[in-house]
This record gives structure tokens, C-alpha cells and sequence, in this order.
DNA sequence: ATGTAAAATTGTACTGATTACAATTTTATA
DNA sequence: TATAAAATTGTAATCAGTACAATTTTACAT
């Protein structure tokens, strides 16, 4: 509770009811949701709660750095806490996104060709551990 | 021409006059175009030439590993003949994508969690070489 | 306290890339 | 040359996300 007003407070963005809800969502469930996951979770406990306010308010939060906004997967733009730099895996099987951990010393671009980078994403995709134990099917089931 | 059907037929597609179409647009413009702009391409040269037969075939071929289907941009899926592997970076100012070299030997990930891994990507964004040299205004003038 | 302006939230309507689907055309083959 | 399979076509639908205008809340000056 105190820890998202806090969160949000550092990245200048005014502590709104709202806005601690969402956050408190994202610190208390590191799932990666999406925008209309979180408003379908929240809903309950704020009845006036629109869906608007969760779209705009998660964009502001990503622009303002309080949170990550991770497009791995095409269909569904989710979010997350953890703005540490990190690597994210999509399970083709069951579409929930991982963190995955990355060496500290990443060695990957070996010439930026004069561009300004600002932003960095590493994506994986695959069958997660808990698919590869359900079964062995076909793994290209969805897309 | 006949490099577009060889790829084709390695990748198990049967070489159509509009999927050869396609592949030879990819072959000769380096842009990582979108489906639209695809069609709106060979439209003129192909005047039959359907919408859905553009994002139906580049669809196939991406599955079928005859080109890159990269979503580095989340408004629109553009798409790159080059399926080596390498790092996209796309400029925030004139939402160009340009391909990074990447280093041979690829330390990322510190471990892999137990997930099997089937595609990987690199996503930079940031300002391109040319607009830094237009002028120095905000860096984030769009999202 | 009270009024007022700014900020935030809300709800509805809209957008636009992509897909579903059924009809038509083309291709391959018997 | 008939027939089935494959590919293409065009229209309608989908749906995450956004624009916008109205309403509510907040902050602050009087």
C-alpha cells in the first residue's frame, strides 16, 4: 500500500485511489496482466472503476517509468512491476509471460550504427516448464 | 525472381503469382514493410490482388520460416526477408525499423528457467541515426 | 468555509489492423 | 476433360486501444 504510493510519488505521478489499486495489483501479482485483466480484478472493490481510467493510467505509469510495458505478445500489451532489466519468455502453449533473468554483462549489439538507444527488449518464446510436462503434442498449436 | 521461388519452395509453399510477388517485395526493399504496405505495392501491378491474400500469405510464410515476422512496433506487424539472426531498433521519431548486427556468441540469459526456447528477439528503440542529425528537440514526442 | 481552476475519472463512440468466412477462381491430377 | 483440392477474393466482423466530451474530484486562493 505505502510502497505503491511510494513507487508513484518517485516517478511523479499524483497517488490517485485508482492508481494505488492498479499498482498494488501489479505488486501483489507478478503475472504480467494485461489492462483489462487488471480492470476486470479491481471492479469489484471499485464499482465506479472505467476501463478508460485503467488504459490511460497504465500508460502514464509505463511513460512515467513506474512500470514495464511488455508487448511480447501481440494480441494483449500486459504489465509489469519489475523495470529492472530483465528478459521475458511467452509460452505458445498457455500465453503467460515469464521473467527470465539475464547475465549482467550483456553482449549482444556489436555496433548500434549511430542510432540512440533508449529502450531495450530481450523476448523468448517457446513451451514453458509446466507445459512441457502436461504433454508432448504438437508444438506449434497456436500462433 | 527465381530467388523468390527457390525460397519458397524450400520453405514448402507452393510459389503463387502473388506469393512470389510478395517474396520479390521483400527481396528488393530492405524496409521491414507492414502487410498494408505490401499491398498497397504490388496493388497497382496485381489489380485482383486482395488484402486478405497479403496478410494471409505473409501469415504462411512466417510460419513456415520463409520470413521474419517482427512486432517491434506494436501498431503494426512489419516484416523482413532476413531470417538470420539480429537485432531490430526502431526510431520513435519517424517509426522507422532498422536491423542491428548482433555478436556471434550471445550472452543473455543466466539460465532458462526450465522452458523450452523456440524464438528469440531483440528489440532496441530509441532515435535513428538520421533524425538525431535533423534537429535535437524531445526524444519522446511519440509513444 | 467557499469558490474556482486544474486534474482525474468516467462512459460512449470510434478507429484501424487483423481475421473469419463464404464465394469464386485457379491449379493439379485422375 | 472432369473433379477435387488449393488459393484467392471481398465483405463483414472482431476487439484492443484511443478520442473526446461530460462529470467528478482535488488543490488552492480568497
Amino acid at each position: 500500500m505505502q510502497k505503491a504510493i511510494d513507487i508513484l510519488t518517485v516517478h511523479s505521478v499524483k497517488p490517485s485511489l485508482q492508481r494505488i489499486a492498479i499498482m498494488n495489483y501489479l505488486l501483489e501479482h507478478h503475472t504480467h496482466p494485461t489492462a483489462d485483466e487488471i480492470f476486470m480484478a479491481l471492479a469489484p472493490s471499485i464499482p465506479t472503476l472505467s476501463k478508460t481510467t485503467v488504459y490511460n493510467n497504465l500508460k502514464l505509469l509505463a511513460e512515467q517509468g513506474a512500470v514495464l510495458k511488455v508487448s511480447i505478445d501481440e494480441q494483449h500489451t500486459c504489465y509489469d512491476i519489475d523495470t529492472t532489466p530483465h528478459a521475458h519468455f511467452l509460452c505458445k502453449r498457455c500465453n503467460k509471460v515469464y521473467d527470465l533473468p539475464v547475465n549482467d554483462n550483456l553482449h549482444i549489439l556489436s555496433d548500434t550504427c549511430g542510432h540512440y538507444i533508449d529502450e531495450q527488449f530481450y523476448f523468448y518464446k517457446g513451451v514453458c516448464k509446466d507445459c512441457l510436462k502436461l504433454g508432448l503434442g504438437s508444438i506449434k498449436e497456436t500462433n
